[in-house]
DNA sequence: CACAGGATATACT
DNA sequence: GTATATCCTGTGA
């Protein structure tokens, strides 16, 4: 899991053709307290438990919605949380569904991001590799960074968020980056 | 910068 | 059943 996170920095994701590059990612495994799947399994995170290559989805703060990628296969709670990208498909789309013309927030931040592409519990569980989702090798070698994870109070100090070092589309900056 | 908004889950009574 | 915590964002000070 710690292979596939910053593996997915500059890949890039599109659903219904709509999406970017991805710039920002936290990794979260099963004995990690700020994981959901840390306590077991539950309706909610049944999805984060893998198979590997789908999606969890779930709620947050009971108003928005967070994309994770399972990585574990079943019987584990491994997955990516997507916390933003670089928006280049479907910019038109994106600024409609959130009422914004600033490209840089379309994106920046796990709820934005989702709302910009469209993503609710109707994509939990799906296959990050078909329809309507689509997953591109990255086609360059970004820099990357590392640092503490965001909006946590558990295990806050392991690095395990993975940025597109330098990126303008980021939830927020990198420290001391 | 403080804070409301409110689904889901766990911990307590 | 009630209380508290959470992988956050928009709005108003």
């Amino acid at each position: 899991m710690h292979e596939v996170a910053p593996e997915l920095i500059g890949a890039t994701l599109l659903v219904d053709g709509v999406g970017g590059v991805l710039v920002e990612v936290e990794a979260y495994d099963q004995e990690d307290p700020a994981a959901h799947g840390y306590r077991g399994r539950t309706p909610r995170n049944a999805s984060m438990f893998g198979p590997a290559g789908q999606a969890y989805v779930y709620r947050s703060y009971g108003i928005h919605w967070c994309l994770n990628l399972a990585c574990a296969e079943e019987g584990r709670a491994e997955a990516v949380l997507i916390r933003a990208l670089e928006p280049t498909h479907g910019l038109e789309t994106m600024r409609e569904r959130r009422g914004l013309a600033d490209p840089r927030l379309l994106c920046s931040g796990p709820g934005r991001l989702c709302q910009a592409l469209g993503i609710t519990r109707e994509h939990d569980g799906l296959r990050l590799d078909g329809p309507p989702f689509e997953l591109l090798r990255r086609e360059r070698e970004p820099e990357l960074a590392s640092a503490p994870r965001i909006g946590i109070t558990r295990a806050a100090d392991v690095e395990w968020r993975y940025v597109e070092k330098g990126s303008r589309f980021l939830s927020r900056a990198v420290p001391r980056a």
